[in-house]
DNA sequence: TTCTATCTCCCTGTTTTCAGGGAGTGCAAT
DNA sequence: ATTGCACTCCCTGAAAACAGGGAGATAGAA
Protein backbone atom coordinates (compact mmCIF):
# COMPACT_ATOMS: atom_id res chain seq x y z
CA UNK A 1 0.00 0.00 0.00
CA UNK A 2 1.08 3.29 -0.56
CA UNK A 3 2.01 6.41 1.39
CA UNK A 4 -1.39 7.97 2.42
CA UNK A 5 -1.59 11.52 0.56
CA UNK A 6 -3.08 14.31 3.27
CA UNK A 7 -4.77 17.20 1.22
CA UNK A 8 -5.79 20.45 2.10
CA UNK A 9 -9.27 21.85 0.90
CA UNK A 10 -10.14 25.68 0.33
CA UNK A 11 -13.22 27.10 -0.76
CA UNK A 12 -15.30 29.68 0.66
CA UNK A 13 -18.72 27.52 0.79
CA UNK A 14 -18.44 25.19 3.64
CA UNK A 15 -20.91 22.82 1.95
CA UNK A 16 -18.87 22.94 -0.82
CA UNK A 17 -16.05 21.77 1.08
CA UNK A 18 -18.45 19.06 2.86
CA UNK A 19 -18.92 17.69 -0.61
CA UNK A 20 -15.23 17.40 -1.20
CA UNK A 21 -14.37 15.74 1.96
CA UNK A 22 -17.65 13.15 1.54
CA UNK A 23 -16.25 12.45 -2.41
CA UNK A 24 -12.43 11.49 -0.40
CA UNK A 25 -13.46 9.63 2.13
CA UNK A 26 -14.34 7.38 -0.54
CA UNK A 27 -10.57 6.61 -1.51
CA UNK A 28 -8.80 5.11 1.69
CA UNK A 29 -5.19 6.34 0.28
CA UNK A 30 -6.26 10.26 0.74
CA UNK A 31 -6.85 12.16 3.72
CA UNK A 32 -8.21 15.87 4.58
CA UNK A 33 -6.21 17.08 7.05
CA UNK A 34 -7.86 20.36 7.47
CA UNK A 35 -9.76 23.02 5.59
CA UNK A 36 -9.75 26.79 4.95
CA UNK A 37 -12.97 29.57 4.31
CA UNK A 38 -10.26 32.29 3.43
CA UNK A 39 -7.28 33.02 1.60
CA UNK A 40 -5.66 33.73 4.44
CA UNK A 41 -6.32 31.04 6.33
CA UNK A 42 -4.71 29.50 3.95
CA UNK A 43 -1.31 30.55 3.55
CA UNK A 44 -1.47 31.18 7.25
CA UNK A 45 -2.34 27.49 7.54
CA UNK A 46 0.92 26.45 5.05
CA UNK A 47 2.92 29.63 6.76
CA UNK A 48 2.58 27.23 10.25
CA UNK A 49 5.67 25.09 10.29
CA UNK A 50 3.73 22.41 12.18
CA UNK A 51 0.81 22.05 9.10
CA UNK A 52 2.04 19.95 6.17
CA UNK A 53 -0.32 18.79 3.04
CA UNK A 54 0.86 17.15 0.04
CA UNK A 55 -1.87 18.55 -2.22
CA UNK A 56 -3.89 21.83 -1.88
CA UNK A 57 -7.64 21.86 -3.49
CA UNK A 58 -7.95 25.69 -4.04
CA UNK A 59 -11.07 27.68 -5.43
CA UNK A 60 -10.18 30.70 -7.21
CA UNK A 61 -13.15 32.45 -6.04
CA UNK A 62 -12.44 32.84 -2.19
CA UNK A 63 -12.50 36.09 0.33
CA UNK A 64 -9.27 38.13 1.46
CA UNK A 65 -7.02 36.76 -0.67
CA UNK A 66 -8.03 34.80 -3.99
CA UNK A 67 -6.82 32.12 -5.45
CA UNK A 68 -4.07 33.98 -7.93
CA UNK A 69 -3.15 34.98 -4.80
CA UNK A 70 -2.40 32.37 -2.93
CA UNK A 71 -0.97 30.56 -5.42
CA UNK A 72 1.84 33.40 -5.72
CA UNK A 73 2.25 33.26 -2.06
CA UNK A 74 2.25 28.99 -1.87
CA UNK A 75 5.09 28.95 -4.73
CA UNK A 76 7.37 30.83 -2.66
CA UNK A 77 7.77 28.06 -0.16
CA UNK A 78 10.27 25.21 -0.43
CA UNK A 79 8.06 22.45 0.80
CA UNK A 80 5.22 23.73 -1.04
CA UNK A 81 2.13 21.45 -1.81
CA UNK A 82 1.17 20.38 -5.27
CA UNK A 83 -2.04 22.72 -6.39
CA UNK A 84 -5.61 21.21 -8.20
CA UNK A 85 -7.69 24.23 -8.73
CA UNK A 86 -11.74 23.92 -8.58
CA UNK A 87 -13.30 26.57 -9.94
CA UNK A 88 -17.05 27.45 -11.75
CA UNK A 89 -14.95 28.59 -14.54
CA UNK A 90 -13.77 27.04 -17.56
CA UNK A 91 -12.46 29.76 -19.16
CA UNK A 92 -8.78 28.90 -20.85
CA UNK A 93 -7.18 32.00 -20.10
CA UNK A 94 -7.46 31.21 -16.40
CA UNK A 95 -6.33 27.62 -17.17
CA UNK A 96 -3.32 28.94 -18.64
CA UNK A 97 -2.66 31.83 -15.88
CA UNK A 98 -2.65 29.13 -13.42
CA UNK A 99 -0.42 26.85 -14.81
CA UNK A 100 2.06 29.82 -15.64
CA UNK A 101 1.88 30.48 -11.87
CA UNK A 102 2.74 26.38 -11.40
CA UNK A 103 -0.14 24.27 -10.65
CA UNK A 104 -0.47 21.37 -11.45
CA UNK A 105 -4.03 20.40 -11.81
CA UNK A 106 -7.46 21.96 -12.75
CA UNK A 107 -11.04 20.57 -12.35
CA UNK A 108 -14.17 22.29 -12.82
CA UNK A 109 -16.78 22.07 -10.25
CA UNK A 110 -19.20 21.15 -12.36
CA UNK A 111 -17.38 17.36 -12.54
CA UNK A 112 -15.42 18.31 -9.38
CA UNK A 113 -16.65 14.73 -7.59
CA UNK A 114 -15.65 12.36 -10.85
CA UNK A 115 -12.58 13.95 -11.04
CA UNK A 116 -10.82 14.93 -7.79
CA UNK A 117 -9.69 11.62 -6.38
CA UNK A 118 -7.74 10.91 -9.35
CA UNK A 119 -6.97 14.38 -9.83
CA UNK A 120 -5.01 14.34 -6.61
CA UNK A 121 -3.70 10.84 -7.08
CA UNK A 122 -1.81 12.26 -10.35
CA UNK A 123 -0.44 15.46 -9.19
CA UNK A 124 1.45 13.94 -6.24
CA UNK A 125 2.91 11.59 -8.38
CA UNK A 126 4.03 14.85 -10.18
CA UNK A 127 1.86 14.52 -13.12
CA UNK A 128 -0.78 16.99 -14.23
CA UNK A 129 -4.40 16.56 -14.38
CA UNK A 130 -6.95 18.21 -16.12
CA UNK A 131 -11.16 17.25 -16.15
CA UNK A 132 -12.33 16.25 -19.12
CA UNK A 133 -14.30 19.68 -20.10
CA UNK A 134 -11.21 21.80 -19.58
CA UNK A 135 -8.88 19.65 -21.46
CA UNK A 136 -11.51 19.97 -23.95
CA UNK A 137 -11.14 23.77 -23.71
CA UNK A 138 -7.14 23.23 -24.51
CA UNK A 139 -7.65 21.33 -27.35
CA UNK A 140 -9.82 23.57 -28.98
CA UNK A 141 -7.35 26.30 -28.10
CA UNK A 142 -4.84 24.83 -29.48
CA UNK A 143 -6.20 24.06 -32.88
CA UNK A 144 -7.72 27.30 -33.25
CA UNK A 145 -4.39 29.06 -32.26
CA UNK A 146 -2.81 28.19 -35.86
CA UNK A 147 -5.72 28.91 -38.06
CA UNK A 148 -7.09 32.61 -37.03
CA UNK A 149 -5.46 35.27 -35.21
CA UNK A 150 -9.07 36.81 -35.24
CA UNK A 151 -9.88 40.82 -34.46
CA UNK A 152 -10.87 40.87 -31.20
CA UNK A 153 -8.62 38.97 -28.48
CA UNK A 154 -6.70 36.05 -29.06
CA UNK A 155 -3.75 37.00 -26.57
CA UNK A 156 -4.01 35.39 -23.38
CA UNK A 157 -3.86 37.15 -20.99
CA UNK A 158 -5.47 37.97 -17.43
CA UNK A 159 -4.85 40.18 -14.68
CA UNK A 160 -1.02 39.62 -14.92
CA UNK A 161 -0.49 42.47 -17.20
CA UNK A 162 -2.47 44.58 -15.27
CA UNK A 163 -0.20 46.69 -12.56
CA UNK A 164 -1.00 46.72 -8.57
CA UNK A 165 -2.18 50.60 -8.74
CA UNK A 166 -4.30 49.48 -11.89
CA UNK A 167 -6.22 46.66 -10.31
CA UNK A 168 -6.41 49.07 -7.20
CA UNK A 169 -8.07 51.81 -9.31
CA UNK A 170 -10.23 48.95 -10.71
CA UNK A 171 -11.39 47.83 -7.56
CA UNK A 172 -12.15 51.34 -6.50
CA UNK A 173 -13.88 51.88 -10.26
CA UNK A 174 -16.10 48.78 -9.12
CA UNK A 175 -17.17 49.95 -5.48
CA UNK A 176 -18.59 52.86 -7.42
CA UNK A 177 -16.49 55.72 -6.81
CA UNK A 178 -16.15 58.52 -9.50
CA UNK A 179 -12.57 59.29 -10.69
CA UNK A 180 -12.37 62.11 -8.64
CA UNK A 181 -13.59 60.12 -5.64
CA UNK A 182 -10.62 57.57 -5.90
CA UNK A 183 -8.19 60.37 -6.65
CA UNK A 184 -8.46 61.70 -3.47
CA UNK A 185 -9.03 58.35 -2.01
CA UNK A 186 -5.17 57.30 -3.21
CA UNK A 187 -3.91 60.94 -2.52
CA UNK A 188 -3.20 61.33 -6.17
CA UNK A 189 -4.14 63.69 -9.14
CA UNK A 190 -7.16 62.99 -11.16
CA UNK A 191 -4.52 63.47 -14.10
CA UNK A 192 -3.09 60.32 -12.47
CA UNK A 193 -6.37 58.48 -11.95
CA UNK A 194 -7.74 58.79 -15.41
CA UNK A 195 -4.26 57.81 -17.38
CA UNK A 196 -5.36 54.24 -15.00
CA UNK A 197 -8.63 54.04 -15.88
CA UNK A 198 -7.26 54.51 -19.96
CA UNK A 199 -4.89 52.17 -19.50
CA UNK A 200 -7.43 49.63 -18.28
CA UNK A 201 -9.83 50.11 -20.99
CA UNK A 202 -6.91 49.61 -23.51
CA UNK A 203 -5.67 46.45 -21.83
CA UNK A 204 -8.72 44.91 -21.11
CA UNK A 205 -10.53 45.54 -24.39
CA UNK A 206 -13.54 47.33 -23.32
CA UNK A 207 -15.28 50.82 -23.81
CA UNK A 208 -16.35 51.67 -20.52
CA UNK A 209 -16.23 51.65 -16.19
CA UNK A 210 -19.38 48.62 -16.96
CA UNK A 211 -17.56 46.89 -19.37
CA UNK A 212 -14.17 47.11 -16.16
CA UNK A 213 -16.96 46.60 -13.59
CA UNK A 214 -17.59 43.27 -16.07
CA UNK A 215 -14.33 42.32 -16.39
CA UNK A 216 -13.21 42.24 -12.83
CA UNK A 217 -16.35 40.50 -11.95
CA UNK A 218 -15.76 37.49 -14.69
CA UNK A 219 -12.24 37.24 -13.55
CA UNK A 220 -12.63 38.12 -10.11
CA UNK A 221 -10.54 41.08 -9.31
CA UNK A 222 -13.25 41.38 -6.67
CA UNK B 1 -39.93 5.90 13.58
CA UNK B 2 -41.33 8.79 11.70
CA UNK B 3 -42.46 8.72 8.03
CA UNK B 4 -39.61 9.08 5.74
CA UNK B 5 -39.18 12.39 4.19
CA UNK B 6 -38.15 12.24 0.42
CA UNK B 7 -36.01 15.29 -0.90
CA UNK B 8 -34.93 16.57 -4.31
CA UNK B 9 -31.59 18.73 -4.57
CA UNK B 10 -31.09 21.35 -7.25
CA UNK B 11 -27.88 23.49 -8.00
CA UNK B 12 -25.69 23.91 -11.12
CA UNK B 13 -22.54 22.57 -9.25
CA UNK B 14 -22.57 18.98 -8.76
CA UNK B 15 -20.33 19.25 -6.17
CA UNK B 16 -22.40 21.17 -3.62
CA UNK B 17 -24.82 18.43 -4.60
CA UNK B 18 -22.68 15.99 -3.40
CA UNK B 19 -21.80 17.98 -0.15
CA UNK B 20 -25.70 17.85 1.03
CA UNK B 21 -26.05 14.38 -0.55
CA UNK B 22 -23.18 13.89 2.48
CA UNK B 23 -25.25 15.74 4.59
CA UNK B 24 -28.34 14.43 4.53
CA UNK B 25 -27.13 11.08 4.58
CA UNK B 26 -26.36 11.39 8.07
CA UNK B 27 -29.86 11.17 8.80
CA UNK B 28 -32.16 7.97 8.46
CA UNK B 29 -35.21 10.26 8.16
CA UNK B 30 -34.24 11.76 4.90
CA UNK B 31 -33.49 10.42 1.23
CA UNK B 32 -32.31 12.14 -1.71
CA UNK B 33 -34.48 10.40 -4.51
CA UNK B 34 -33.09 12.87 -7.13
CA UNK B 35 -31.46 15.85 -8.07
CA UNK B 36 -31.02 18.57 -11.26
CA UNK B 37 -28.32 20.81 -12.52
CA UNK B 38 -30.60 23.30 -14.36
CA UNK B 39 -33.74 24.79 -13.53
CA UNK B 40 -35.48 23.30 -16.27
CA UNK B 41 -34.43 20.09 -15.25
CA UNK B 42 -36.13 20.46 -12.17
CA UNK B 43 -39.70 21.93 -13.19
CA UNK B 44 -39.53 18.95 -15.62
CA UNK B 45 -38.99 15.89 -12.76
CA UNK B 46 -42.12 17.93 -11.12
CA UNK B 47 -43.98 18.21 -13.86
CA UNK B 48 -43.54 14.06 -14.42
CA UNK B 49 -46.55 12.63 -11.95
CA UNK B 50 -44.74 9.22 -11.59
CA UNK B 51 -42.08 12.23 -9.29
CA UNK B 52 -42.84 12.94 -6.27
CA UNK B 53 -40.91 14.92 -3.25
CA UNK B 54 -41.67 16.73 0.19
CA UNK B 55 -39.10 19.02 -0.16
CA UNK B 56 -36.93 20.48 -2.76
CA UNK B 57 -33.70 22.31 -1.63
CA UNK B 58 -32.85 24.94 -4.66
CA UNK B 59 -30.00 26.84 -5.37
CA UNK B 60 -31.39 30.36 -6.48
CA UNK B 61 -28.63 30.40 -9.22
CA UNK B 62 -29.22 28.04 -11.74
CA UNK B 63 -29.03 27.62 -15.78
CA UNK B 64 -31.72 27.73 -17.61
CA UNK B 65 -34.85 28.77 -15.16
CA UNK B 66 -33.53 30.56 -12.53
CA UNK B 67 -34.61 30.07 -8.31
CA UNK B 68 -37.06 32.40 -8.99
CA UNK B 69 -38.83 30.92 -12.11
CA UNK B 70 -38.59 27.34 -10.66
CA UNK B 71 -40.54 28.43 -7.80
CA UNK B 72 -42.82 30.28 -9.47
CA UNK B 73 -43.73 26.82 -11.45
CA UNK B 74 -43.46 25.04 -8.76
CA UNK B 75 -46.26 27.10 -6.86
CA UNK B 76 -49.11 26.26 -9.04
CA UNK B 77 -49.05 22.68 -8.94
CA UNK B 78 -51.33 20.93 -6.36
CA UNK B 79 -49.05 18.68 -4.54
CA UNK B 80 -46.10 20.76 -4.38
CA UNK B 81 -43.04 20.24 -2.56
CA UNK B 82 -41.83 22.61 0.31
CA UNK B 83 -39.12 24.78 -0.86
CA UNK B 84 -35.85 25.61 1.13
CA UNK B 85 -33.39 28.16 -1.17
CA UNK B 86 -30.09 27.48 -0.59
CA UNK B 87 -27.83 30.92 -1.65
CA UNK B 88 -25.09 32.96 -1.62
CA UNK B 89 -26.66 35.72 -1.41
CA UNK B 90 -27.92 36.50 1.84
CA UNK B 91 -29.86 39.90 0.75
CA UNK B 92 -32.64 40.30 2.52
CA UNK B 93 -34.67 41.48 0.01
CA UNK B 94 -34.26 37.79 -2.11
CA UNK B 95 -35.23 36.21 1.02
CA UNK B 96 -38.61 38.45 1.21
CA UNK B 97 -39.23 38.19 -2.25
CA UNK B 98 -38.81 34.63 -2.00
CA UNK B 99 -41.21 34.35 0.80
CA UNK B 100 -43.73 36.23 -1.45
CA UNK B 101 -43.47 33.51 -3.55
CA UNK B 102 -44.04 30.64 -0.98
CA UNK B 103 -40.74 29.33 -0.33
CA UNK B 104 -40.76 27.76 3.66
CA UNK B 105 -37.13 28.08 4.31
CA UNK B 106 -33.65 30.02 3.21
CA UNK B 107 -30.06 29.21 4.23
CA UNK B 108 -27.09 30.46 3.19
CA UNK B 109 -24.35 28.18 1.65
CA UNK B 110 -21.65 29.18 4.31
CA UNK B 111 -23.62 26.92 6.75
CA UNK B 112 -26.02 25.08 4.94
CA UNK B 113 -24.07 21.89 6.35
CA UNK B 114 -25.09 22.64 9.90
CA UNK B 115 -28.98 23.28 8.96
CA UNK B 116 -30.06 21.11 6.18
CA UNK B 117 -31.71 18.74 7.96
CA UNK B 118 -33.00 20.25 10.64
CA UNK B 119 -34.51 23.22 7.88
CA UNK B 120 -36.08 19.88 6.07
CA UNK B 121 -37.37 18.43 9.03
CA UNK B 122 -39.24 22.14 9.90
CA UNK B 123 -40.69 22.68 6.53
CA UNK B 124 -42.17 19.14 5.86
CA UNK B 125 -43.90 20.12 8.69
CA UNK B 126 -45.52 23.38 8.10
CA UNK B 127 -42.71 25.36 9.79
CA UNK B 128 -40.65 27.83 8.30
CA UNK B 129 -36.98 27.90 8.85
CA UNK B 130 -34.19 30.68 7.94
CA UNK B 131 -30.27 29.95 9.34
CA UNK B 132 -28.99 32.20 11.69
CA UNK B 133 -27.41 34.57 9.64
CA UNK B 134 -30.38 35.00 7.57
CA UNK B 135 -32.56 35.72 10.87
CA UNK B 136 -30.13 38.60 11.86
CA UNK B 137 -30.85 39.97 8.87
CA UNK B 138 -34.44 40.06 8.86
CA UNK B 139 -34.43 41.06 12.50
CA UNK B 140 -31.90 43.84 11.86
CA UNK B 141 -34.29 44.81 8.96
CA UNK B 142 -37.44 44.58 11.53
CA UNK B 143 -35.82 47.09 13.88
CA UNK B 144 -34.78 49.32 11.57
CA UNK B 145 -38.27 49.48 9.94
CA UNK B 146 -39.83 51.08 12.53
CA UNK B 147 -37.69 53.68 13.70
CA UNK B 148 -37.17 54.96 10.34
CA UNK B 149 -40.37 55.91 8.37
CA UNK B 150 -37.60 57.78 5.51
CA UNK B 151 -39.23 59.53 2.87
CA UNK B 152 -38.30 58.00 -0.13
CA UNK B 153 -39.09 54.27 0.07
CA UNK B 154 -39.90 51.79 2.57
CA UNK B 155 -41.04 49.18 0.36
CA UNK B 156 -39.69 45.66 0.38
CA UNK B 157 -38.42 45.75 -3.74
CA UNK B 158 -36.08 44.16 -5.80
CA UNK B 159 -36.09 44.15 -9.35
CA UNK B 160 -39.72 43.47 -8.99
CA UNK B 161 -40.39 47.41 -8.83
CA UNK B 162 -38.47 48.06 -12.14
CA UNK B 163 -40.28 48.11 -15.29
CA UNK B 164 -39.89 45.71 -18.21
CA UNK B 165 -38.29 48.94 -20.13
CA UNK B 166 -35.44 49.67 -17.44
CA UNK B 167 -34.81 45.76 -17.17
CA UNK B 168 -34.45 45.71 -20.94
CA UNK B 169 -32.10 49.37 -21.16
CA UNK B 170 -30.15 48.00 -17.35
CA UNK B 171 -29.01 44.92 -19.86
CA UNK B 172 -28.42 46.54 -22.57
CA UNK B 173 -26.11 49.18 -20.48
CA UNK B 174 -23.97 45.73 -18.23
CA UNK B 175 -23.42 44.97 -21.74
CA UNK B 176 -21.08 47.99 -22.50
CA UNK B 177 -23.60 50.01 -24.10
CA UNK B 178 -23.98 53.86 -23.84
CA UNK B 179 -26.80 55.56 -23.82
CA UNK B 180 -26.73 56.77 -27.65
CA UNK B 181 -26.25 53.01 -28.51
CA UNK B 182 -29.02 51.68 -26.41
CA UNK B 183 -31.10 54.43 -27.69
CA UNK B 184 -30.32 53.36 -31.56
CA UNK B 185 -31.19 49.94 -30.35
CA UNK B 186 -34.76 50.63 -28.87
CA UNK B 187 -35.43 52.87 -31.52
CA UNK B 188 -36.51 55.48 -29.37
CA UNK B 189 -34.93 58.81 -28.41
CA UNK B 190 -31.39 59.67 -26.44
CA UNK B 191 -33.52 61.47 -24.28
CA UNK B 192 -35.98 57.92 -23.49
CA UNK B 193 -33.09 56.14 -22.79
CA UNK B 194 -31.52 59.07 -19.93
CA UNK B 195 -35.05 58.88 -18.73
CA UNK B 196 -34.87 55.10 -17.56
CA UNK B 197 -31.52 55.63 -16.50
CA UNK B 198 -31.95 58.29 -14.40
CA UNK B 199 -35.21 55.74 -12.85
CA UNK B 200 -32.37 52.96 -12.76
CA UNK B 201 -30.24 55.08 -10.40
CA UNK B 202 -32.93 56.24 -8.19
CA UNK B 203 -34.31 52.71 -7.85
CA UNK B 204 -31.80 50.89 -6.87
CA UNK B 205 -29.81 53.78 -5.14
CA UNK B 206 -26.72 53.52 -6.72
CA UNK B 207 -24.62 56.25 -7.87
CA UNK B 208 -23.71 55.21 -11.65
CA UNK B 209 -23.63 52.87 -14.64
CA UNK B 210 -20.99 50.36 -12.41
CA UNK B 211 -23.09 50.23 -9.79
CA UNK B 212 -26.21 49.47 -12.13
CA UNK B 213 -23.72 46.83 -13.36
CA UNK B 214 -22.41 45.65 -10.11
CA UNK B 215 -26.40 45.42 -8.67
CA UNK B 216 -27.58 43.61 -11.94
CA UNK B 217 -25.18 40.64 -11.54
CA UNK B 218 -25.81 40.32 -7.56
CA UNK B 219 -29.50 40.39 -8.33
CA UNK B 220 -29.13 38.50 -11.38
CA UNK B 221 -30.96 40.23 -13.98
CA UNK B 222 -28.73 39.36 -16.42
C1' DT C 1 -64.25 57.82 -14.92
C1' DT C 2 -60.62 59.29 -12.47
C1' DC C 3 -56.24 57.78 -10.89
C1' DT C 4 -51.95 55.76 -11.48
C1' DA C 5 -48.15 53.76 -13.79
C1' DT C 6 -45.47 53.26 -17.77
C1' DC C 7 -43.31 54.98 -21.61
C1' DT C 8 -42.17 58.58 -24.19
C1' DC C 9 -39.66 63.18 -25.06
C1' DC C 10 -37.65 67.71 -24.08
C1' DC C 11 -34.93 71.61 -21.45
C1' DT C 12 -30.94 73.46 -18.71
C1' DG C 13 -26.76 72.81 -16.72
C1' DT C 14 -22.88 70.44 -14.39
C1' DT C 15 -19.81 66.72 -13.84
C1' DT C 16 -17.50 62.78 -15.42
C1' DT C 17 -15.65 59.89 -18.83
C1' DC C 18 -13.13 58.94 -22.80
C1' DA C 19 -9.50 59.86 -26.54
C1' DG C 20 -5.04 61.10 -27.73
C1' DG C 21 -1.43 63.00 -27.11
C1' DG C 22 3.25 64.53 -23.97
C1' DA C 23 6.39 64.22 -20.14
C1' DG C 24 9.16 63.71 -15.75
C1' DT C 25 10.57 60.54 -11.93
C1' DG C 26 12.41 56.37 -9.88
C1' DC C 27 13.50 51.67 -9.94
C1' DA C 28 15.08 47.33 -11.65
C1' DA C 29 17.17 44.48 -14.87
C1' DT C 30 20.68 43.73 -18.47
C1' DA D 1 24.69 52.65 -18.45
C1' DT D 2 20.84 52.29 -21.12
C1' DT D 3 16.39 50.36 -21.52
C1' DG D 4 11.94 49.41 -19.96
C1' DC D 5 8.25 49.70 -16.81
C1' DA D 6 5.39 51.67 -13.33
C1' DC D 7 3.68 55.71 -11.51
C1' DT D 8 2.90 60.26 -11.61
C1' DC D 9 0.96 64.67 -13.78
C1' DC D 10 -0.64 67.87 -17.40
C1' DC D 11 -3.26 69.58 -21.87
C1' DT D 12 -7.12 69.79 -25.25
C1' DG D 13 -11.41 68.54 -26.80
C1' DA D 14 -15.50 65.73 -27.50
C1' DA D 15 -18.84 62.63 -25.77
C1' DA D 16 -21.42 60.75 -22.31
C1' DA D 17 -23.43 60.60 -17.80
C1' DC D 18 -25.84 62.71 -14.09
C1' DA D 19 -29.26 66.02 -11.75
C1' DG D 20 -33.67 67.95 -11.60
C1' DG D 21 -37.02 69.63 -13.37
C1' DG D 22 -41.67 69.41 -16.94
C1' DA D 23 -44.97 67.12 -19.91
C1' DG D 24 -47.94 64.38 -23.18
C1' DA D 25 -50.01 59.77 -24.49
C1' DT D 26 -51.82 55.44 -23.32
C1' DA D 27 -53.58 51.70 -20.85
C1' DG D 28 -55.15 49.40 -16.78
C1' DA D 29 -57.10 49.53 -12.14
C1' DA D 30 -59.95 51.36 -8.68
Amino acid sequence: MSKKIYVHVADDHKIVIEGIIAVINTDDDIEVVDYSLTGTQVTEWFDNRNNKADALVLDINIPELDGFEVVKHLRKKVNKPKIIIVSSYNDIRIVEEMLKLGCSGYITKNNAGAHIINAIKAVVQGEQYFSSDVQKDMLQKYVNKKEVPHGDAPESFLMETLTDREIEVLRLITQEHSTPEIADKLNVSVSTIETHRKSLLKKLKVKNAVGLAMYAIKYKII
